[in-house]
DNA sequence: ATTATCTATAGATCTATAGATAATGC
DNA sequence: ATTATCTATAGATCTATAGATAATGC
């Protein structure tokens, strides 16, 4: 829900505890949440293999090995902030699934609200999807969320345009994810205008683009206004 | 325009030096091909920051020390394995844009290219364009050559569509790039349907997709056939 | 003589654990 | 007593260089 809820943190910190050697938690959320932002960050920019223990502790405010006490290694902060960025996208699918209004405009609005999730937060976490490392076993429980999502666009899909053919949902999750790299490049070229384009080019691919278009996204900037 | 000149390496290697301790080339080609294709391979599926200099010269068939006589080190790989995967989408562009054929048509080449481009090779090289590490000012050479096949891109769409908003050369270049990330959850499912398929997507998000995408598409694979 | 490889290694990391310490809680 | 941090460090890397070696070329 809140970016504190997905970063996995949002009970303010005790005071227990030896206190930190310098400085005090940068986010103000606690150091499991100063751990994952600061990961984050050195994820999203230079990479996982290239980001070490010692430097995301740094940027978090604390000292190398006190990243133990929180997480068993880098491996469960990635894990970590990849559920967390997917499931709010998943939430809204399930969601939107459970809706009475046309699939065109669940679908509309299910692309626009994952676009703004891509865009949203302080750092491109979307793009912690592209990292090669990813592929490995140690992060299946998110490939199987992720594989969750993509079941949910394939029947909004199939409900929206009978028609369409079985790929059609990898062409609509390209064009949603193209904001990745596009934050990524331009990153203040990316806004709600982005958003509701994506989900206008998806209709467009899936056919549903003609003079209808208008009246579907109405429709679904209602659902959106509703669910959030 | 071959795999090995993408690799930059087609002379056959002569037998100077001192020889291998173990095994003669995986590639056939030379240490120098030997060391871009260990490295492509490592780099898509690990990652960069997470390939040691010592696991590529292991698969390459060398000692880590050897890869220095050939490389300044892993940035010097990584950058010529991206201006080598990035060269012939550029050179694709530039003889396409100066061909008189209606620019749809040729948008539609192009697209379809650069998706059989990245779908083919042994490895998913394109997948290099998504690594964090790219950013980096050691890859500016690359960056630039990326801006100019994007300008390619800019200058076929407006040609093709004049009343496309700016930002429509980001959702087709999402679009194409899309192939990236399908490639790496489904190898098997990505061919030459799948780079028309994209390609029509392409024409039908910049409105250009009604009955005359037939014939645009015949257009196109016959522009294709001349320039391969 | 030239070349491409090799072996060996210095110095700089980097990860993960052991154990001390300095707070609060009861 | 419990907790979250700290300091210290062992052991495993990893990068890049120095210098030896084993081929071909002339």
């Amino acid at each position: 829900m809140s970016t504190a809820t997905t970063r996995g943190s949002h009970v303010p910190p005790r005071a227990t505890g030896r206190p930190r050697a310098a400085g005090s938690s940068p986010t103000g959320l606690g150091t499991r949440a100063d751990i994952l932002q600061a990961s984050a960050q050195l994820f999203c920019t230079v990479g996982y293999g290239s980001t070490s223990t010692h430097a995301i502790a740094r940027q978090a405010g604390i000292r190398q090995a006190s990243v133990y006490h929180h997480f068993g290694g880098k491996h469960e902060i990635l894990l970590t902030l990849l559920t967390g960025t997917v499931q709010p996208s998943l939430d809204q699918a399930r969601s939107l699934l459970a809706r009475d209004e046309p699939a065109a405009a669940r679908l509309w609005a299910l692309c626009v609200s994952d676009v703004r999730l891509l865009s949203g937060g302080p750092d491109n976490v979307g793009s912690l999807y592209l990292l090669p490392e990813v592929d490995d076993d140690r992060f299946a429980p998110f490939a199987e969320l992720r594989a969750e999502l993509e079941g949910a666009y394939r029947r909004l899909i199939h409900a929206a345009q009978p028609v369409a053919p079985e790929d059609s949902a990898a062409l609509v999750l390209g064009l949603v994810e193209s904001v990745i790299l596009r934050r990524r490049r331009e990153p203040e070229a990316v806004g709600e205008g982005t958003a509701r384009a994506i989900a206008d080019a998806v209709l467009k691919v899936l056919d549903l683009g003609s003079e209808a278009l208008v009246s579907v996204r109405k429709a679904g900037l209602e659902i959106l206004s509703e669910t959030e």
